[in-house]
DNA sequence: ATGAAAGCGCTAACAG
DNA sequence: CTGTTAGCGCTTTCAT
């Protein structure tokens, strides 16, 4: 099934077949007619192959998740799909499961492929080495990635400065949360959230701290409590932030998980949310945050809006455009009833 | 960066220098040294395109999520994975979104891509449309797909019967489920599920009605009690459960989802879990499954050890095999501490 | 052991 | 308007 077979039965060469089906040159439209016909009735399609290698670009881009496709990868990857499919590229997905020797094999793969280009994607924004050569980071300083096809980070962030990187802003994420609360009239605010190490939760909280501090207020009941990222956590700093500070009327907590498990345990010691204590999340991941009792407020990181805008990006970059810093996209704030104001 | 290039630095013909990266034909040591050290130096890296070309193959297969990758679909891919890559084989993955537009559009991007074969995955094991050109399949008959490559079906079911599906066997997941529980001393088990709909719900259902009967007994507290694959479905569900059979003592939940909500609600009403009442759930979602309380028995579907029977066999496929019926594959169960026998 | 040449399927440049 | 030809990068005969 090749272009040779459409042109015979349609009775023309194999240029003017090409020339047909793609619409270049000048051709009678009675001969369009025929060799679209002749297409149809063999069920004939390019072969992406030889069409990519003839002109030296294969409209595929390929995304490295570095782990596993969840719950923060997937949305990144729909919208960078929203960005590139209508323009007809296809997007190869590579799975590298947070191993770096998965990732090089893949990065080989999409390389060996001749994919116009690269989005690499994962779930924390803590800066990570750049894909490409190991070592080769370093030596490259701020020239941009040392592979030969543009690169776009999306919800990770690469150590050299010279590749782009589009995170979400946790800090203004914090602060929203934060205002909020501060909106719906609560003033004796704790905070709970995730491990110090990662810089999530150090954003969000300092965001936080900030707009706290501009109302002349600070955190109830001691600084941020750091601990894991699990309702467990969560049940347990609540349990004790709420023994230390009894009178505790909100709790911004660094992911839904802590949120939800904030919620269980200020209904355990009797009290109401969000009558006696509001609750906000963060990461809007619907199945939490919709089955939180009440359902939960939280601030949403838009990752599908921050995919679509890295395929736009990789778009310009393989088109020309240089790639470089480190941009931040606008988290926003889902109200549901576990920050309702009070009366 | 062509084989030219490499050629030229090695000083030898492009052949001799392809013979020698391949390890084909009989070429002298010091020139395949030769020849190394110039690609080495080059970074050269064979154009897949080319290669494919010629060959008439990939080494590239298609996955297709019907929805998007999900708790279901990634340990499928996973599984494939595992199977395709030590052959070296790569891995397209695309996402329908349950969308048969999408779905059509990436069947052609993988088919102009010249993929050796592809593997469908979805969520669901109620029989679908196979994929290909809309009503191909009728009439296809038993003749398997009418598409160029190898498809097989993996956590999806074709309603063609001469296409391969790979789906996990619900019934004697649920006959597990239910063994577990009599052998742990139970006697007056529920069952609380999803839309009668599912046939995922219908089965597990009917392998543990089977059990039960055998062991002369029949759900307490009536039928299957179907709703939503909801926690609130759970809770309300086993509410009115444990009000109109007071003294039952274990429910087997149709996914992990309704066994939380379950576990919520038998908590509220003053039982303790597993003393009063057992849990067992469906699926092993891990997040859902660990943050119950207590921890939460479950079933697994063991969907990598499937995802890699799809590899498998579609790597058969592709070397003439040929491929049909529908295969069942085991589930097995987790034990924690919701159905830990009493005393 | 090595080189020369053909050809995978396609598009683009150039003739006619 | 249509046909012919060259060539994308690679592997593979077939000579040498």
């Amino acid at each position: 099934m090749t272009i040779s077979d459409v042109a015979r039965l349609a009775g023309v060469s194999q240029g003017t077949a090409s020339k047909a089906l793609n619409g270049r040159g000048s051709i009678s439209p009675e001969t369009v007619r025929r060799v679209r016909d002749a297409a149809d009735k063999l069920g004939y399609q390019a072969n992406a192959l030889a069409r990519g290698l003839l002109a030296g670009r294969t409209w595929t881009v390929g995304l490295i998740t570095t782990d596993s496709f969840g719950r923060f990868s997937i949305p990144v990857m729909q919208g960078a799909e929203d960005a590139l499919g209508p323009g007809s590229m296809a997007v190869f997905l590579c799975d590298g499961r947070g191993d770096r020797i998965r990732e090089q094999h893949y990065l080989r793969i999409l390389l060996e492929r001749r994919v116009d280009g690269i989005i690499v994607t994962g779930r924390r924004q803590d800066p990570r080495d750049p894909i490409g050569p190991a070592g080769a980071a370093g030596s490259a300083g701020l020239a941009g990635s040392s592979l030969p096809v543009p690169v776009v980070y999306a919800m990770a962030q690469s150590t050299n400065p010279g590749d782009l990187s589009l995170v979400p802003d946790d800090a203004q994420g914090g602060a929203l949360a934060m205002a909020h609360l501060l909106n719906s009239g609560r003033t004796r605010i704790g905070h709970v959230t995730g491990p110090e190490r990662f810089a999530a939760a150090r954003l969000r909280a300092r965001g936080a701290q900030r707009i706290l501090a501009e109302a002349g207020l600070a955190l109830h009941g001691g600084g941020p409590h750091h601990g894991e990222w699990t309702e467990e956590w969560g049940r347990q700093a609540t349990d004790a932030l709420l023994r230390s500070a009894p009178d505790t009327d909100a709790i911004f907590c660094g992911n839904d998980q802590i949120a939800r498990g904030a919620a269980d345990a200020v209904r355990e010691t009797g009290r109401a949310v969000p009558d006696d204590v509001a609750l906000v999340g963060f990461d809007n991941w619907e199945v939490m945050a919709a089955a939180c009792r009440p359902p939960l407020t939280t601030v949403d990181m838009n990752l599908r809006e921050l995919g679509r805008a890295a395929g736009e990006r990789l778009l310009a970059g393989i088109n020309g455009a240089p790639l470089s810093g480190v941009e931040k996209l606008p988290c926003s704030l889902v109200p549901r009833e576990s920050s309702r104001s009070r009366r």
